[in-house]
DNA sequence: TCTGGGGTCCTAGGACCC
DNA sequence: TCTGGGGTCCTAGGACCC
């Protein structure tokens, strides 16, 4: 029976943290979301004195300063590199695999790899990284997240691993349904009215009465937990269907004006990805947010969407597409929160059908202005701080009300030659 | 005062077609 | 008394994940 072991990074962001700020070991330690609104990440030592998961950061001001816990704004660039680095170890151990997201990987094992191998895996990453993980190995996805998350919660006994065996319907007896992938609240409540409370009593279940009331997504977790196969490892990505941009802003935002400059970044952003993932879009999306957490100001959460003739990635012409659908949207007389665009319709280079077109064909630019932005962007700035821009973007060091906040970000210490780690003799 | 962002898949319902 | 049936495509919204 062939199996697949799940590989997690514990607390992942606030673990890269750690990697360049040894005081911060032992310590209780959370990362920010961005806009530093909510925390995302927390070390142990912060789960233990109570900090919850998503909490807005306003909340827990009072613990944090209590325990003097460290915050961080979130630093994707610091994180995605490091991911990097513990993908690439993993990569080198199996044959197959599939980077799940940041901080996980599912590996096809092979014969012979098991709990010894995977402890010896567990050993090497944090030797060449400095990032703890956590792995669980099942016969399916379903199976190896369980046994990860029991490895997890018992550290000390698993030693951060775990494989699922003959003892895994008594460890299922105590885990809840909404501790299974793909649980959530909501289908805990629907499975919780047919009298399934455990994972147990729904590896148990009848599968009848599971897809007429979970649909072919309960079924398919239900064959998952007895061991058949159904979701299936990807180990190339599939292309994109869509790209978003989207920020709240750091404050209130009322004027037409301030809107199209944070719209033009996230237009930016968003049309940059796309070109990376050489792929055109057929569709354009705007959305505005007033903040709903303010239940006695006036909301405005409208949206407006245009098909284009031709898919482009330009990020000139997307610019003035959104431009005008925002402008469309548009009523002053509220406080927005959020504006945002999605990129919809990806095609990848003669995917597409080309319009019958009466007033001619565009004809292709001699010289691509975009992909050698993007070049010099790449080598000299980074996603966040790009050194060319549009003057609809604004001017960075203006600041404007619309900027997100991110005032505890630590240093891109392994993608910034001026922000190196500095080691004092 | 302050409350993230970016994805996926599935389903239901409407428009439209023959 | 009679008012078809079956299909596709698209969109909006729900649910979930990290």
């Amino acid at each position: 029976m062939s199996r697949l072991a799940l590989v997690d990074c514990n607390n992942f962001f606030c673990s890269c943290e750690r990697v360049f700020d040894p005081s911060l070991i032992g310590v209780p330690v959370v990362v920010l979301s961005n806009n530093d609104g909510c925390i995302i990440s927390r070390s142990e030592e912060a789960k233990v004195i109570g900090i919850p998961m998503g909490a807005p950061l306003h909340e827990q001001k009072e613990v944090i300063r209590k325990h003097g816990v460290r915050v961080f704004s979130s630093n994707y660039t610091l994180y995605g590199d490091m991911s990097a680095r513990v993908m690439s170890i993993l990569r080198d151990e199996v044959g197959v695999m599939e980077v799940y997201s940041i901080d996980e990987a599912f590996l096809e094992l092979g014969e012979g790899f098991g709990a010894e191998e995977a402890r010896r895996l567990r050993a090497k990453v944090l030797r060449w990284t400095g990032i703890p993980v956590c792995i669980g190995i099942g016969e399916t996805k379903m199976l190896a997240k369980l046994a990860n998350r029991h490895a997890k919660k018992n550290r000390e006994k698993t030693g951060g691993v775990f494989e699922m065996k003959e003892e895994a319907e008594e460890l299922m007896a105590g885990v809840a349904c909404d501790g299974l992938w793909g649980v959530g609240k909501n289908l805990a409540r629907r499975l919780a009215g047919l009298g399934i409370t455990t994972a147990l009593e729904f590896k148990k279940a009848d599968p009848v009465k599971i897809r007429k009331s979970l649909g072919v997504v309960g079924e398919r977790m239900l064959r998952e937990m007895n061991g058949t196969r159904c979701l299936e490892l990807e180990e190339m990505p599939p292309d994109r269907k869509g790209v978003m941009a989207s920020r709240s802003f750091g404050a209130p935002v009322e004027a037409l004006e301030d809107l199209e400059e944070a719209l033009a970044n996230h237009v930016a952003r968003a049309s940059e990805k796309v070109r990376r993932f050489n792929l055109w879009a057929m569709r354009v999306d705007v959305f505005l947010q007033t903040n709903y957490f303010r239940k006695g100001e006036p909301q405005y959460c409208p949206g407006a969407g245009v098909n284009l003739d031709q898919p482009t990635n330009g990020t000139g012409e997307l610019m003035g597409i959104a431009g005008k659908l925002l402008t469309r949207i548009y009523r002053s007389g509220y406080k927005y929160k959020k504006v945002g665009v999605m990129l919809g319709g990806l095609v990848g280079s003669g995917a597409y059908q080309p319009v019958l077109a009466f007033e001619g064909v565009r004809e292709e630019p001699r010289v691509d202005i975009d992909k050698i932005v993007d070049g010099i962007n790449r080598r000299l700035g980074d996603r966040k701080n790009p050194v060319i821009t549009r003057g609809s973007m604004g001017n960075r060091r203006l600041g404007g009300a619309w900027r997100m906040r991110s005032g505890r970000k630590s240093p891109s210490y392994t993608t910034s030659w001026r922000e190196l780690a500095v080691v004092r003799g």
